[in-house]
Formats: structure tokens, C-alpha cells, sequence
DNA sequence: AGACTCAAAAAGTCAGACTTATAAGTCACA
DNA sequence: TGTGACTTATAAGTCTGACTTTTTGAGTCT
């Protein structure tokens, strides 16, 4: 999925930092570099280097004579990707979930308007394609089939927006519809109405028709809000 | 507004983060290490730290035999505030201001929406006061003043919303709000009308109109893009 | 009590030697 | 002529040890 272990300061981060944002460090923890390094036995370099790299993401502040002392989570880079799937990772992934879906509901119907504006005819055609690969594995337990193209329908989705904000939240909405096929309850084939809605969906956007586009997308994510609610109350 | 010059790898970031944010790079150039830390006349170790917090942002690549490469726009990690801010420094300022106002126009009526449900009492009388403040401000070129309130309304209702994510977009916001007034031509005072809609807004924010604070956030919104669309078309 | 000094602590910086992965070139063989 | 194996040059990656700088907290003097 993404750029694992590159090097050695790669290797600490895949330790630190899901341990940080798991919240193993309460805020205003301090940590000393010279203490970290020897602990991932690594040289003093490295370990600066993985420093920099969690600063950079407001996980943590470096202060002369102090040491590197963990932010609180309202200053973390939340947006982050490594973040994101960091905090996917640990304990409150649930909650991650729930406010990752809340901004799914907020920017896609959005995204889906002005992909009805802005789509290529390219775009229109793949869109149309994964509506129907939704519906062609919605049935017989084929939830791996149906979750790639539901992946990707979103993908052209918010591509076709045209907004690069919007473009960079396919990877979010990815990891969110993996996690719910692969983590939570999944035994049932996905619901007959919500594959409906994705195809008119392709159906509005090569229509050109924004604001039905923006409202059948609403009423998708208005479902998945609806299904977390369901799972955990 | 953030953390200037903590440091010999901030002062290279700086400089290189804005250049190649602005593309001064071309997406596929190669930089070498040992090559940017004379031309900044810093060691090896502190260039190597400012590469590896240009890769965490994704704008380069680093391997092997081969140098730093700068990665195309459309894998940059958009959302990290620091980038942000080095595009809205540079040229695709306009470009950048209109994603951004975009993604607000997604963002801001739903965050109004949840606002109107979990805002607590002070919350609220926060939001009445910001927008008594931009009444009070709204006429005689107190721009300055007007602004202040501005922001303060705008991240109040992000922060209500009780959703990390949105409330992580406040620097955002402030950031748009602060461009428009200093950067843009900007010698009338605000609009009447915008100044109304945050006042109810506020109302119905107290009033846990949930729908309505919706809607009145969604046409300050439409405002903010119908104001771009004049100034560039 | 307040201001002043001083020493310890931890991050920051640097230089140099060494290691490793790998792109690219070379050469033999089919 | 093309293809595979071998070699080499290169730039990043790593480690170490010495030195610098900033900041804090304790101790001291008035």
C-alpha cells in the first residue's frame, strides 16, 4: 500500500510512530534521542532522522536541553497518510474510522457535483465500468471483487472532481471501504440499494447532471455513516 | 503563524520546500545530497534531515544510486500544513486559494451541521460574540478587526463540530481568510449579506438548527467561491 | 525575595571513514 | 545481433566521536 521499511530510520518510525499516535506517550511525555537510539540500536543519525520526520508531522517537539516531547493530539497532522493509517492500526481505529466517514460524507457529494462538471469522457466510461463490476460481484459472497470496484469507483470520482484536495482523499476512502470489508462484520453481500445509488451515480455524472450526482453520492455516505452507527452505537 | 527557522534543517526547508513547491524542480529532477549541502553550506547530516522531512511530505523521493528525485504534484501530501503554506507563498497562489475554497465549501456546512448538535453553551456564546464582532467591524474599513472576528467564527464552528479532522482545517480556513483580505484586492467593505449569514448562522447554531445552520454556512460558502470566480474567472 | 552566576544536560552540528544497493556499462557467448 | 552474466562506479545510507549551543535549574549573593 504505501513505502515500508526504507532503511533503518524507516524501521523506527513503523515502531514509534503507530506507539505515539496509539497514545503510549501521553502528551508532554519526553523522550531523549540518545535513549531511543540505543534502545532500536540504531546511531544517533538515524534516530535524528525519524525525529525529524515525527516532528514534521507535529507528533512530537524537539526542544534544546529538554528533549523531544510528545504534541497533543489536537496539533497532530491528522491528514497525514502515514498518520492515518498509523492510527488505522491501533486501538482507536474505531474512532478514526467515524471521523474519516464524516469527511467522506462532507467532500464526496461535493466531489461527485463537480465531477459531473468537469469528467472526461474517459472518465465517464471508467465510472460506468466500476458501477458495473459493483453490481456483477454484489452477490455470492464475492466481497474482495466488489470492494475494487467500489475502491476505484470512488477513486474516479474524486479524480474527476478536478480539485487536487479532493484527488489526495483516495487513499483515505480506500483504506476506509478496505477496513470495513476486511475488519468489521462483513458476511452479507453489500446492500442491493447502495450498489443501485453507485450506478446512478455514473448514470448523473455522464449526464451532467450535478445536483442529482450530489444528492444520490449524499445518500451513499449518508448509508455508511448509518452502517457505523449500526456497528458501534 | 507556524515554527520559522527552528534550526539549520529549517532554514534549508525554507528555501528548498517553496522551491520545489513552486516547481522550480520539474516533477522527474534529480538532486544529490552531498551537492545541496554545500550549496547551503550545511553538513551532510543536517541536509540529510531536511530530505528526509521533504520525503515524509512525499514532494521527493530518495534512493539509492541514484539521488532525490522531486515526485509530480499529484503525490505531494496537499493537506500538511507546511506545504500549504509554501504554495500559497508562491505562484499558484490563485490555484491554490481556489482548492482550498473549494474544499471549504465541502467542508464548512457540514462541520455548521454537526456544530448545531454538539456545541457546547460557551461554544455558542463564542459564535455570537465573533459575530458581533464582525457587525461591529463590518463598516469604515476596520478590515483588520473585521478579519480577527472572521477566523475566530470560522474555527469555533470547525472545533464544534467535534470532528478531528474538520477542526484540523482551521489553520486552513485562517489561512484563505487572511490571503483574501491582504493578498487580494480588497478595499470595499465585507459584504452586508455575508456579514447576515454569520449572524444566523450563530443563531441557529444556539438554536440546534442543525438543517439551517447547514444551508445559511452553504451560501457564505457559495459566496466565497462566487468572490473568486469575479476576481478570476 | 529577587537578581545574578554557573554548571550540567540534551539537542544541534560537523567531519570523515566506511558500507551497501544499484544503475549502467562491459564483455563473452550464442 | 542480441542476451545474459559480470564488473564498476556512484550516491545514498550508516556509524562514530568530538565539539558547539541553548536552556534550565540550582546555588549564591545582596
Amino acid at each position: 500500500m504505501s513505502t515500508p521499511g526504507r532503511g533503518l530510520h524507516g524501521h523506527v518510525l513503523d515502531t514509534l510512530g503507530p506507539a505515539i499516535t496509539a497514545g503510549e506517550y501521553p502528551p508532554g511525555s519526553v523522550l531523549r534521542t540518545d535513549e531511543l537510539a540505543h534502545h532500536f540500536e540504531v546511531s544517533r543519525s538515524v534516530m535524528r532522522e525519524a525525529v525529524r520526520v515525527l516532528e514534521s508531522m507535529h507528533l512530537v517537539e524537539s526542544r534544546r536541553r529538554v528533549g523531544v516531547t510528545v504534541r497533543p493530539k489536537a496539533e497532530w497532522n491528522v491528514y497525514d497518510p502515514q498518520v492515518i493509517r498509523w492510527r488505522l492500526a491501533g486501538a482507536d481505529r474505531p474512532h478514526q474510522l467515524r471521523s474519516l466517514t464524516v469527511l467522506r460524507s462532507a467532500v464526496e457529494p461535493v466531489a461527485a457535483g463537480l465531477a459531473a462538471q468537469h469528467a472526461t469522457a474517459e472518465q465517464c466510461a471508467e465510472l460506468t465500468e466500476c458501477a458495473l463490476g459493483m453490481v456483477a460481484n454484489s452477490r455470492g459472497h464475492r466481497l474482495e471483487e466488489y470492494l475494487v470496484h467500489d475502491v476505484a469507483f470512488h477513486r474516479v470520482v474524486l479524480n474527476a472532481s478536478g480539485n487536487e484536495m479532493f484527488a489526495r482523499l483516495g487513499d483515505v476512502v480506500a483504506e476506509v471501504l478496505t477496513g470495513r470489508t476486511h475488519h468489521e462484520v462483513m458476511f452479507e453481500d453489500p446492500d442491493p440499494a447502495a450498489v443501485t445509488l453507485h450506478v446512478r451515480v455514473a448514470e448523473a455524472v455522464r449526464a451532467r447532471d450535478a445536483a442529482r450526482a450530489e444528492e444520490l453520492t449524499r445518500q451513499i455516505t449518508a448509508g455508511a455513516l448509518q452502517e457505523l452507527d449500526i456497528l458501534a452505537p
